[in-house]
DNA sequence: TTGTATGCGTTATCAT
DNA sequence: ATGATAACGCATACAA
């Protein structure tokens, strides 16, 4: 392994012209640089980034922290983001976490290691975040949750409004005649679904249809976990018409539990999704669903965050707009 | 940020002491290790890991690279993986890199930073390993390829026999009645699609079924990719009978191809995938599939890594035995 | 334009 | 058991 030192010794120049070489600093001579070059490219060398980061107060990336790694809105969203970073020629940095793990301690590590310009949280709901970021000046975006109970002036959010969406959901199957409504997906500690099901709650309360805990089923957000919940919900309630799948993958596994029932969907039971996942629409039938707007959530978030690296501003919290996604999952009982 | 020099400080002790008590090194008194950790406590001080690996010869991790972060098999693998490894006690660090990056030059710049006592790579084929690696001596498992080429001591490979899979595919729908067959899936530049569609010809050849290149449709690694490489296949051929899809994604949008243009699978047209990914058995209908065994191939791969981590042995190029999953998209035609 | 010297936060090797 | 200090690879301020 060649250090800059040997590529010194081995050109003939000091380690100064070489590191000046390496990081592109103007004055240097063309001759220099050419020699320089040459015995870089013959060794194979590269910089030790360590010894790198070491030094520098601030490197130039922003750093994007996944929490759930097997989450396929995730990564849909996360290519959003990196196409409209790409586009203002912003180095990404991505980590993956575990749906259980820290984000913050991730995050501080990262911080200390390698001096992001910024943060971009997928998931996640940034608890003890002072606790670890108190007298560090990092703008940070939050997206899908939101950060107001952060209150911390470096840490904006975009998010889905979670409560309307779940109430809308509900409307929805209302409005298609629909009066015996289960709900199945997520946990008690997911802030996301915790309000997507007080809206879809509130919204059956207001219409006076009967909705109670037996209703609820929750569950992991993967096929597995919705197939599961969506069974157990069959067995206690084998009369519902409609289920609000709180993801699209809970949605996926529900529908093949259905159709392992005997039933059809949407003949018998109709679907409402949640997230407008791509494969939703690959689904047979299409995905009936709630798509978050991740086009705008990732525009809003680089924005953003490109701003407060540059001018301090105080954070902002935003819902975007959901829609809804007309697939074939839902039918008309009227 | 406190630094150990902080630390030393504000314990009294020096950061000779500071440091054996981070690395939990024996020689230190009770005394001193409590001060110190109090300390340490107060400051929320974390240690610079730059710093750290500048100095270490060697790290303890496993670092695994993965190439091509949507793939879902390579996930599912993925979690094999870590929990074979966790079960070692062996620390690991995961690598994303993109479809059409250089995992080679990636693994290059990880041994610089991290020192990792050996890689696991999902995926790529590894070209050019000697040019980086020629004087490094950290052994390596490359998993779905094939490593013989690499020619390298220090690379070991699993892999489905994919010659033989693709054979198989081919025969099972023969077997199933069917002489119109088209492929779809793949690029010229995937060793694995390469092989995979190579067996399938063979064995057509061999069964006499007719088969050229307006058979075969390639295509991204996606449901998108799946879909639109069987519409041109439909487009090209409307009277086959079945299709071998290259990996289950491609798959899944071939299915819903087939469904928009009022075909029924598996009355009309047959489908068969490759992988065995989790998500083909929630498909409407469940897909019929070419299982590759993750579990024996992640056993394989960290007994292989562990034990070449420790005793000097030469590489090894195995071929892991792959199963049926028979759903629901293959049909009898006799 | 180029070279030299210092320091970044750690670990490890000496002494003590 | 503990403290002092060299060394890791690099960037940079300063000197030449």
């Amino acid at each position: 392994m060649a250090t800059i030192k040997d590529i010194a010794k081995l050109s003939g120049y000091s380690i100064g012209t070489v590191s000046r070489v390496i990081n592109h600093h103007p004055d240097v001579s063309e001759k220099a640089k050419d020699a320089i070059e040459k015995v870089i490219e013959k060794e194979n060398y590269q910089p030790n980034a360590n010894a790198k980061f070491m030094k520098l107060k601030a490197s130039n990336i922003i750093a994007i922290i996944i929490k759930g790694y097997a989450n396929m809105f995730f990564f849909e969203l996360l290519e959003q983001l990196q196409s409209s970073l790409d586009e203002a020629e912003q180095e990404v940095s991505i980590y993956y976490l575990d749906e259980d793990g820290d984000e913050v301690e991730t995050a501080y590590h990262i911080y200390v290691e390698k001096k992001p310009k910024g943060f971009i949280f997928l998931g996640g709901s940034l608890e003890h975040y002072d606790q670890y970021f108190k007298d560090a000046d990092v703008p940070s975006v939050l997206l899908t949750n939101d950060a107001k109970h952060v209150q911390n002036p470096y840490v904006s959010s975009y998010t889905t409004d979670n409560l309307r969406a779940g109430a809308f959901a509900i409307q929805y199957l209302i409005d298609h005649g629909h009066t015996q409504i289960g709900v199945i997906g997520g946990n008690p500690h997911s802030h996301t679904a915790n309000d997507r099901l007080a809206g879809a709650a509130k919204q059956m309360q207001k219409q006076k249809i009967y909705f109670d805990e037996t209703y609820y089923e929750p569950g992991r957000y993967s096929f597995d976990g919705g197939y599961t919940a969506m069974n157990t919900l069959l067995s206690r309630h084998p009369d519902i018409t409609a289920v609000f799948a709180l993801a699209d993958t809970i949605a996926i596994g529900a529908l093949r539990c259905i159709k392992d029932h005997q039933l059809d969907v949407p003949k018998d039971i109709s679907v409402i999704g949640f997230d407008g996942i791509d494969l939703g629409q690959y689904c047979i039938p299409r995905l009936t669903t709630i798509y978050q707007d991740i086009e705008k959530m990732s525009k809003k978030a680089t924005e953003n965050i490109l701003l407060r690296m540059n001018y301090h501003k105080a954070a902002e919290y935003e819902c975007i707009p959901f829609e809804i996604i007309q697939g074939k999952t839902v039918a008309n009982r009227k």
